[in-house]
DNA sequence: CATAACTGCGATCGGTGTTCGCAATTTAGT
DNA sequence: ACTAAATTGCGAACACCGATCGCAGTTATG
């Protein structure tokens, strides 16, 4: 765990770099040009260093990743005051963090493993633990809860990225492929939703869809039991 | 897209294997040593060929990664006859996708790009599509809210298994972080999550859980609109 | 029966994460 | 003050990975 270790031992000579550099470096990399960018050879080229160097800050790319990960979780403001509304102050909370994935696209790209929060993360979680409060809810499910809104928020932000990047040959492709099989009179509802869909167009602003979408969930996760 | 194109061209000698083959294969090694270990090589290893022999039957890694998906994807069963309530047969539905993805356990790591279904991935959006028939929602919408649920289907398989696979090292390391940040009295609603939702525990069966939290999901998704 | 199309595949390219060993440097303990 | 331990940067290497090229051998079509 990146956390636990401590980042410079007391003996050797100052260390060249740090966490944070490193850090900044890899993002930079990764909002440019993909995950897979911010790779150690990349990375160590970015900072002016050998790539072996790049292991005495980290132990390895997992835990850069971590670093990485966490660092954008801080860009997340916590300091908006919250209104008592779980729901609305959840869906504002869940609306920022999309707004991060928006400019860190490679977000949606890091496995979620539940549990590799760092300190950012742990200001994160208890914000939004905060934020809900007021639910009669056991802790276990409100934490349940935090992942299913966080895991939400990826699909999301992935839809909305999915959407402008360059995949359009890609999608063309695709919808030829679905095409084919609603002409071919079998899938009739998948033809119906496509026609529909895509005919009609969203003009709608993906923000408006995302706060209904999760305003919805929300109101149905959290309301009482009902015997 | 690997569908669009033939199997086979007319003209040479006939093929020793078949995407069928190699689809197997991949899942086999998948299945038993994650999705990392589904690489061209060792694929072709298994099936006694050159690495390179692969490429006449799939044309990129990313190919065989989605052939395996619309294979696992062919072991739910659609034939289970809908009972006409929405919310009930889609979350049975997922409830089958999540028992593939247990059994399949690198299913959480392909990463799920919209739109890359095969044959058997239309076939199960037809059959969630008709799930949602009485839903007087538009298409759009439907097609967003079965993405929705794959997601949340992810994230519980994604949860179950973590807890299940040998990371207890690792979350070990984890939660005496989080333990730290409440010994600290900083992150108190963390802390009392914590303690609360480890200390009970959740001898509850995941099963229940899921289910529970999908169907308030769902209800909370497909109910009418209130002005 | 010639030619176009296809197959299997060894060799190879450029990329990745990670480890090792070594010289140089700094601090801690005496 | 000086030895010893700890730590740093880093070149070289290892073991993988996905993908491409070119060539010999095979098959079906015209």
């Amino acid at each position: 765990m990146v956390w636990a270790r401590p980042e410079r031992g007391a003996r050797g000579p100052a260390a060249v770099h740090s966490r944070a550099e490193l850090t900044a470096a890899a993002i930079g990399l990764a909002d440019r040009s993909g995950l897979a960018a911010a790779s150690m050879r990349q990375v160590a080229k970015a900072l002016g260093t050998g790539q072996a160097s790049l292991y005495r800050y980290v132990s390895s790319r997992d835990d850069l990743i971590d670093l990485m990960t966490d660092a954008v979780t801080g860009e997340v403001d916590l300091d908006v005051p919250l209104t008592g509304d779980p729901v609305e102050d959840v869906v504002a909370l869940a609306s920022r963090t999309k707004a991060v994935h928006l400019r860190h696209p490679w977000l949606v790209d890091v496995s979620p493993e539940p549990l590799r929060l760092g300190p950012r993360g742990l200001d994160y979680l208890e914000y939004a633990l905060r934020a809900l409060a007021p639910v009669p809810l056991p802790g276990r499910i409100k934490l349940e809860t935090v992942a299913l809104m966080n895991a939400l928020v990826t699909q999301f932000a992935r839809t909305e990225l999915g959407s402008s990047r360059e995949d359009a040959d890609r999608r063309a492709g695709q919808i030829a492929y679905l095409r084919e099989a609603a002409t071919r009179r079998t899938h009739p509802h998948v033809a119906a939703a496509m026609a529909e869909g895509v005919e009609a167009g969203s003009p709608q602003a993906p923000q408006a869809m995302f706060e209904r979408t999760m305003r919805r969930v929300l109101t149905g996760l959290i309301r009482p039991d009902s015997p």
